[in-house]
DNA sequence: TATAGCAAGTAGCAAATTAATACTAACTTA
DNA sequence: TAAGTTAGTATTAATTTGCTACTTGCTATA
């Protein structure tokens, strides 16, 4: 029996085995920036420090379940776009034990944020050149912006950070916080066209022209 | 309490934790077709089944370098592009225990296959139709299936697929297949036209006109 | 030693998409 | 009523992609 065979036999309960945690990374679009929620870490190590919400995986729960968890647990809130991120292996990543961390990320748009005084939205761009960040989050969060700027090319992520109801110009502008560049109106509309649908309501209050209130297709 | 005696009384082996395996699915391209490494289960569950090749985590390796013994062991491979995937956490995956499973991908040119009678590739398309594949590892299959189709249009993976020294009509191959579709030869070679250069031979032993041979830039 | 067969490789145009600019429309405020 | 401001549309240029047809260099065979 090789020594693979061999480990893939044993008992578990006679082994050392990792923790696994799930670490959240909630994204939203504030202030014409992208932002995450951290909170204030209550604990040993790190303490008093921001860190990514996080929990440890039960062991009746699948790591959806669990990322749901800390998502309702940390915000209240529920049913928000959030998908599988990456999973962090380092050895010395938690200096209390060895922590293996799979992470994930949500979209919430900007309206329904829940902030308190331990949990606080942070722009990316501040965060990541910060050093104070607890365990490697800051290394997830910026592995985080990278997989949305790819994503939002290629799917419809970019109308999670939006409301249900809204403007061309706001749609517009999440894109391009996003993607970290201008886009242009006009190419812009021809091609989201086929993917919303225009109400016959539009903004009121502005200073200018008000725009027409669209919603996603489906 | 201070961050030492905090250390101190911590005790992580109070909970219980699900074991951490690796996952990976080693890619190929042979016949015209996508194919994967599978071995054959030498134990329970699954018993003489057909499943990907892994390994326990151990405590004093990175997820990485799990993902690296794993091809190593049951490839001797080496150097050779692999990838994080994706993390498993479904409760009733292992039928013994709850296992993580921590998935990667690694993409090989077929010239350098060392099968054995207990490790063989076999064509995805084919795999995805079979139902005696051990525990979820058909769904992990697909799903790095589709990882490959999306990266291959945005990234140079496909070069991972074929020998340092290639010729156009081997590389364009390679693309429609992970592609799943034609690509016309003109408009090919103008779009990977910045990333390869020409060498100064061409194949030979052929019936008709030879082809150039290439090497990727940098 | 032609010439037919065959895949490699190139040229070039049509269609569609993207880049860019300029315009018109609808509101508020002075 | 005019100026300011952003919403929204029209239009053209540049680039990329879709597609077809051609030329090239080899082998096999007549």
């Amino acid at each position: 029996m090789t020594e693979e065979e061999y480990l893939k036999t044993y008992d578990s309960s006679e082994f050392q085995k990792p923790s696994v945690a799930v670490d959240l990374v909630l994204f939203t679009v504030r202030k014409e920036e992208l932002q995450v929620l951290l909170t204030e870490r209550e604990q040993y190590p790190y303490i008093g420090r921001p860190a990514l919400p996080g929990v440890f995986v039960r062991m009746e729960e699948t790591l959806d379940e669990a990322a749901q968890r800390a998502l309702y647990q940390k915000t209240g809130l529920h049913d928000i776009y959030f998908e599988q991120l990456y999973t962090w292996g380092g050895l010395d990543r938690d200096p209390r034990m060895r922590i293996i961390s799979v992470s994930y990320y949500a979209l919430v748009p900007e309206s329904q944020i829940p902030e308190t005084e331990q949990k606080k939205f942070f722009p990316v761009r501040e965060i990541l050149q910060r050093e104070d960040i607890a365990f490697d989050h800051r290394e997830i969060i910026a592995y985080g912006r990278e997989r949305i700027r790819n994503k939002v090319s290629y799917t419809d992520i970019a109308f999670s950070l939006v409301p249900e109801e809204f403007t061309l110009p706001q749609l517009q502008k999440i894109y391009e916080i996003l993607l970290g560049q201008k886009l242009y109106k006009a190419n812009f509309r021809k091609k989201i066209a086929d993917k919303i649908y225009q109400t016959e309501h539009f903004t009121s209050g502005t200073k200018h022209r008000p725009s027409r209130i669209y919603r996603k297709k489906d």
